[in-house]
DNA sequence: CGTCGGTCGTAC
DNA sequence: GACGTACGACCGACGT
């Protein structure tokens, strides 16, 4: 980059115009369009950050009429009237410069033009750098040694005086008389008839200045410019006073008032709030450093009773488990924090911190000292994530009652769409306030230290702020779940969960790691012989894993015929309904597709299970997470369980490693088809219901209604093609995909969906309702009144809106079933004995672990709750298995 | 050497 | 371009 200027002077309209133009379709909260101004500040903040200026001023144009409506009453007679929707955002752009701490400048009578030409002018003189942000070529007159014009959208480019010849062809001393010439038709300029830029340049390089210029007009070679120039002089001379840019307006010379002092961030915050600017709000939140708090840390027997009489005399605080941080198979304790007054907060740093500690309180006296108020119902806890805190103090030995309020779960609720709120997120969204990251503590990348690295000062205000945050957003956050009618879904499902997923969590799941081992062997065997055979008929040894050198194989190599390109990269895709349909020409796809199936298996199942057994308990221990899926199933990650293999033999093989402890059983409760019944509750469909009612195996009736009774086709394929029908539906699947799972042409898959609708016409009508009301209202609901956001729906794109149809027809299937379960789930913690504990949850399959005596009775209770969950138009029925293993269970 | 986007494949 | 919701292994480009 350049020397650093000293005087940015920001052409105002011309980069107001410029963003309304760059940005369509950009509206804040209130429905009025905020494109411009979203624009204007991203160049401002981009000028600011890249540049880092001394001085600044943005200049704008003032209403009204200026000299050179004086000299011409036809100059810029022919410009459209400024835009409806700019207008409005004028003011918007005026307060963003002032916001950020950039001064503007107008003078009635003159444009903002001759503003920058004389405070340029004038600063040049005083012997500072001056730089116009502008994409007006007019201003190429103004350049000199002092003097240079940056056009943001021209990346990087500074005009100096060459930069001017090279772009403009003329030097700037030039520029004036070319303007003058060429004419400027958007500012109804008329220059010289016959004189276009070309011309104008070659003219002014080769005949001198204007005035010379037209003094010879009469020895010019070309007939043309002769003639013209002799007739028009007039107009070329008045043309000239128009493009002229002032360099006398009567301006104060404040020069220090343009000194940049950086934004004034609580106007920043008010006013990018108010436009609904959200990614702008972190730079400008109050943050640590500008709010007043009293974090402080507790190492004294002293305080730490003090701190214990506190939490029990206000009855409610925020808490937090400040951990390791790193990978969950080495993450400890480091600290606890609280806070029962907004802005204070007690940090108690434990024997995690990995540093000297001398003079601290052991362990165990701060667990005695609080396991009272942490395990007293009464005294009620809120905090951001409580999953998380309700394990950890269980670790140590703590059972967390009184759960009040987790601002993690409540913030989903409001607008699944996003990401996992982070406490950040809520802090800023509730409070406006930039909470401390980790990454700001520790430092970025897998070798920063973890927590226990640091000195308790050192994290004394992250984990302050971690419990303090949380009580200061609850009050704020409960009240948007009831303004959103969510509170109820808060109250009755998600929280009540928390601690039914904890238990579930800390239960985990027996692995019988020796069966793991053996079937890794003959995976081994199975691929090395795979792998010699694809290397021979491959010609050369590659990597079978890796998508791009394997389709230069089977497509340059061996010139197989390639159907499909990847989405991104454009590579011919090894996809394995490409390599299945390359089967019948050549052996190599189909031992390719045999030899991904072993190593997904292995690599993702066999191999990695056993590393996630824990060594305490000899199990695995998943963690359930409530905020991750926008339909609100639940998901599951290290490992995640809810993708153990089940349609192959190798696959069902790893099932059978999920073993019941000895003398238990198994037992895997699975809602029969509980989205089909979903959609006929739902849909009111009579068919569906009726259906359901009798019992009827639900894929031999669509069978029935969609194939007719004639076909020539064995039933078993009848009912497999009728299956798919039926599950295409809830997706939202499209003739075209259809055709292809079930091998039939698009045309005739057509066929089908239509049959399906004429089968269940309730069905159609129901899902055509669901998007109609979607798009009126920006939200889809299920039946226990979760939400979903869906606004793409309104979308222009064709993919994003047909995408976001297909999402809002399978929300409230999807979403129903996941709310049912979840009630299950609920129900069963408080009726279920001790000993026969859920283990496991997989989006509509319950599985406990149950001693071989009890099995059958808790069998019994499973499937009466499970059933009994909700009450729909059809009966809800359970398939309850008894094994010793999960694949046993299954039946 | 770590990060991250892309591709592929597993479940319901 | 074409099936909703997830998680995760592996590759390879890219940046430090």
């Amino acid at each position: 980059m350049s020397s650093s200027p000293r005087l940015v002077l920001i052409d105002g309209n011309n980069q107001m115009y410029r963003a309304y133009h760059a940005i369509r379709d950009l509206t804040g909260p209130d429905g009025r369009s905020t494109n411009a101004v979203y624009g204007f500040i991203t160049m401002l903040r981009k000028l600011i950050s890249d540049h880092e200026p001394e001085r600044m001023a943005a200049a704008f144009d003032l209403r009204g009429p200026t000299f050179r409506n004086k000299l011409d009453e036809q100059y810029k007679a022919n410009r459209r009237p400024m835009p409806e929707d700019l207008v409005e955002q004028v003011e918007g752009v005026h307060e963003a410069c002032r916001a950020l701490g950039v001064p503007i400048v107008t003078h009635q009578g003159f444009e903002a033009d001759d503003v920058i030409g004389t405070l340029a002018t004038r600063a040049a003189a005083t012997g500072l750098d001056v730089v116009i942000v502008t994409g007006d070529k007019d201003f190429f007159q103004l350049v000199n040694d002092r003097i240079r014009v940056f056009n943001p959208r021209d990346d990087g480019t500074w005009y100096d005086a060459d930069g001017v010849k090279e772009k403009f062809g003329v030097r700037p001393d030039q520029v004036v008389d070319v303007l003058a010439l060429m004419g400027d038709n958007s500012d109804n300029i008329k220059g010289v008839p016959g004189i276009g830029e070309k011309g104008a340049r070659e003219l002014v390089t080769n005949f001198g200045p204007l005035d010379e210029l037209l003094a010879r007009a009469s020895e010019l070679p070309k007939k043309k410019y002769r003639t013209a120039l002799t007739e028009h002089a007039d107009d070329a001379r008045h043309s000239r006073d128009l493009v002229q840019i002032r360099l006398d307006v009567p301006v104060p010379d404040e020069p220090d008032v343009f000194r940049y002092l950086g934004p004034d961030r609580e106007r920043c915050f008010a006013l990018f709030s108010a436009l609904g600017f959200k990614s702008l709000l972190n730079d400008y939140a109050p943050t640590a450093e500008t709010v007043v708090t009293d974090y402080r840390i507790v190492n004294e027997v002293g305080d730490l009773n003090a701190l214990a009489k506190t939490l029990r005399g206000t009855g409610r605080f925020g808490l937090h488990v400040l951990t390791v941080s790193g990978p969950p198979s080495r993450d400890r304790i480091v600290g606890l924090s609280f806070s029962s007054t907004p802005r204070s907060a007690c940090y108690i740093p434990l024997a995690g911190h990995g540093l000297d500690l001398s003079g601290s309180l052991d362990d165990r006296t701060v667990f005695d000292a609080l396991r009272p108020v942490l395990e007293d119902s009464d005294v009620r806890k809120v905090g951001h994530d409580l999953k998380r805190e309700l394990l950890w103090l269980a670790a140590c030995d703590i059972e967390l009652r009184g759960l009040e309020f987790d601002t993690m779960l409540a913030s989903y609720l409001l607008d699944a769409t996003r990401a996992t709120p982070t406490l950040e997120t809520v802090a800023l969204e509730v409070i406006g306030y930039q909470a401390l990251t980790a990454e700001s503590v520790r430092g970025k990348g897998a070798r920063a230290p973890g927590f226990d690295q640091l000195p308790p000062d050192g994290v004394l205000a992250f984990a302050c702020e971690r419990a303090d945050l949380p009580l200061q957003a609850a009050d704020l956050v409960r009240a948007q779940l009831d303004d959103e009618k969510l509170g109820t879904l808060y109250r009755e499902l998600e929280h009540p969960l928390v601690p039914v997923l904890a238990a579930i969590e800390t239960n985990g799941v027996r692995v019988d790691t020796d069966a793991l081992a053996a079937q890794s062997h003959r995976m081994f065997a199975l691929l090395a012989d795979l792998q010699i055979r694809i290397f021979t008929l491959a010609g050369e040894e590659f990597n079978i894993n890796s998508p791009r050198q394997l389709s230069g194989i089977l497509f340059d190599k061996l010139a197989l015929p390639s159907r499909k390109k990847t989405g991104k990269t454009r590579v011919a895709s090894t996809s394995a309904d490409v390599l299945e349909e390359l089967a019948e020409q050549h052996e190599l796809p189909r031992l390719i597709v045999e030899w991904r199936g072993i190593q997904k298996l292995k690599g993702t199942y066999v191999d990695a299970l056993p590393q996630l057994v824990r060594p305490d308990t000899g199990r695995v221990h998943t963690s359930f997470n409530q905020a991750v899926a926008a339909t609100g199933r639940l998901s599951s990650s290290d490992p995640n369980l809810q993708n153990i293999p089940i349609r192959t033999p190798l696959g069902r093989d790893i099932r059978r490693a999920f073993i019941a402890r000895d003398g238990h059983r198994l037992i895997s409760a699975d809602y029969s088809q509980i989205e089909l019944r979903v959609l006929a509750h739902l849909s009111e469909d009579n068919a569906l219901i009726e259906a359901f009612i009798r019992d009827e195996d639900i894929h031999d009736q669509t069978a029935h209604r969609v194939f007719g009774d004639d076909s020539d086709l064995d039933p078993h394929e009848l009912r497999r093609r009728a299956k798919i029908i039926n599950y295409a539906l809830l997706y939202g699947k499209t003739a075209f995909t259809l055709s292809r799972d079930i091998g039939v042409p698009p045309k005739e898959a057509q066929a089908f969906i239509d049959a399906y609708f004429a089968g269940y016409p309730q069905v159609r009508g129901f899902l055509e309702r669901i998007v109609e009301e979607a798009r009126e209202t920006g939200e889809v609901r299920t039946m226990f009144g979760r939400r979903r956001l869906v606004p793409e729906l309104g979308s222009r794109n064709g993919q994003i809106r047909a995408a976001a149809e297909r999402a809002t027809v399978n929300m409230p299937i999807q979403g129903s079933a996941a709310d049912i379960l979840k009630r299950a789930m609920i129900d069963l913690a408080d009726r279920l004995p001790p000993s026969s504990p859920m283990i496991l949850t997989v989006h509509d399959e319950l599985v406990l672990e149950s001693p071989a005596d009890e099995a059958d009775a808790v069998a019994a209770l499973v499937r009466d709750r499970m059933a009994q969950a909700a009450h729909l138009r059809v009966p809800l029925t359970v398939d309850i298995g008894i094994g010793q293993n999960w694949m046993d269970a299954k039946g």
